[in-house]
DNA sequence: GCCAGGTTGTGAATTTTTTCACAAACTTAC
DNA sequence: GTAAGTTTGTGAAAAAATTCACAACCTGGC
């Protein structure tokens, strides 16, 4: 199979967008969908959308577009979701990690949470939508013993990067990090970052008068 | 005051790590911190951290480095965060939305949450956090009376669209979106998405042993 | 006052990403 | 079969963002 060439990291995140974009159309009876259809739905340029996929192939029909199933079997393959789940450990199971649990969504894409922690004696041995929530003191082992490959940081700052850390010697190769500091995990790993205040204080830079660009 | 300039939108964002790591420098005792040291802890460029900043004036200290204090105080004055309070409406107040109603971090960054609404009638009247949930119905008057400048969308996808356009209504000028779906909104209101899937999705295509880039 | 060491701010160069623009390809209608 | 109308895929151009690299500057020691 073909090693694939590099796409910007913006492209992946819209690889994404279009899927679920596809999804919708779908639903409402299309079959085929043109670039600049999709560009319009996710306000972007009729040549990104072509671009992005151009980078992985040739999929579309001139003067028709792209017939929508195909690209929603060749999308899921492109961004390594094609037949198989990947398994995930949520650490931190408080408001926002309950919250991640109990959303139906991350199944529907291919991602089972396979395990769930919390350092709280009060916390370990509930039951939160169907997962029992586990001793994080045995992290790293269970988390070797399920081959989880993904891990999700829910907890507090300050214990953030301890997590990462024992995530990191269960062998976990990528991280999903909501606690509102930067974590340092070796190469291998792939780190991604939710800051929720970061985004709010982004409107905050827009909305604020002395910035009326766009 | 001066209009700011034209700074890259993922500059921005940036402006925020500084400003969170800062707070963590201070409370380890520094007083001044390098470009180097910065970029180092949110693994950047020295360049690129004192480029961000060179747009907006000069801070710093040759043979020193950046003064935290200094930094702490116009860094929200860049982002709009000086000595006011951004108030906020949060729709849905289900699994997520309670989480985030929850979350004690967003008012120490600058913005207050002032309404919460739902429109199941189970949820319409409880207290979440102090909040008492209300009835959909009104929204948009109740945004523009209580003069609700940001909007947070934690409804189901299908019912994001409807409730962006009674914010709008309502005379918001930004929005956090949290439903998978991409929303139309008219060009004066900022849009911003987070969409936890898409983020997954992006692990994957990095873990998918095809692109072993990066 | 001078020197050694360290760091900024920023033009210029480079790299990355986006957009333009059009030949080639396909579809539909007749 | 042909013509009119679409839409792709992609070189080439443009724009945007990042990095290089260094003069200028500041500090602290002596
Ligand atoms: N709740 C939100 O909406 C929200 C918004 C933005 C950011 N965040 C960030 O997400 C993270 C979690 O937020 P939250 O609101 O769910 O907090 P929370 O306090 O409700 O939950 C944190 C959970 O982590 C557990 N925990 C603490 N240390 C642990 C450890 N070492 N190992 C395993 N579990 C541990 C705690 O027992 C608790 O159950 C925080 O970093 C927070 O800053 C949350
Ligand atoms: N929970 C998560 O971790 C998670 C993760 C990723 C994305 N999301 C997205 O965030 C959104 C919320 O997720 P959730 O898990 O909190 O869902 P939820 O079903 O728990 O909560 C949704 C809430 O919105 C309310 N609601 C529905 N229509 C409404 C309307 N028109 N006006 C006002 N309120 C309305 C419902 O009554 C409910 O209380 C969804 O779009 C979901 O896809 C959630």
């Amino acid at each position: 199979m073909p090693r694939h060439p590099r796409i910007p990291d913006a492209g992946v995140t819209r690889l994404s967008l279009y899927l679920r974009e596809l999804s919708r159309l779908e639903g409402e009876g299309a079959s085929f969908v043109s670039s600049a259809e999709l560009a319009r739905a996710l306000t972007l340029t009729s040549a990104q959308v072509r671009r992005d996929l151009s980078y992985f192939g040739q999929f579309g029909t001139s003067g028709r577009g792209y017939e929508i199933r195909r690209l929603k079997r060749i999308i899921p393959r492109i961004l390594g979701l094609e037949g198989r789940m990947w398994r995930v450990a949520l650490v931190g199971s408080g408001n926002l990690g309950s919250a991640l649990l109990a959303y139906r969504g991350f199944r529907e894409r291919g991602f089972v949470i396979k395990a769930v922690f919390d350092k709280d004696p009060r916390k370990v041995g509930r039951v939160v939508a169907g997962q029992r929530v586990e001793e994080a003191g045995w992290l790293a082992d269970v988390v070797r013993g399920r081959r989880i490959q993904i891990g999700i940081i829910a907890v507090p700052a300050v214990a953030a990067q301890e997590v990462c850390r024992r995530l990191v010697r269960g062998g976990v190769r990528a991280i999903l990090n909501f606690a509102p500091v930067s974590l340092a995990a070796p190469p291998h790993v792939k780190l991604r970052n939710v800051d929720l205040s970061v985004e709010l204080e982004s409107l905050s830079y827009y909305l604020s008068s002395l910035n009326a660009n766009r």
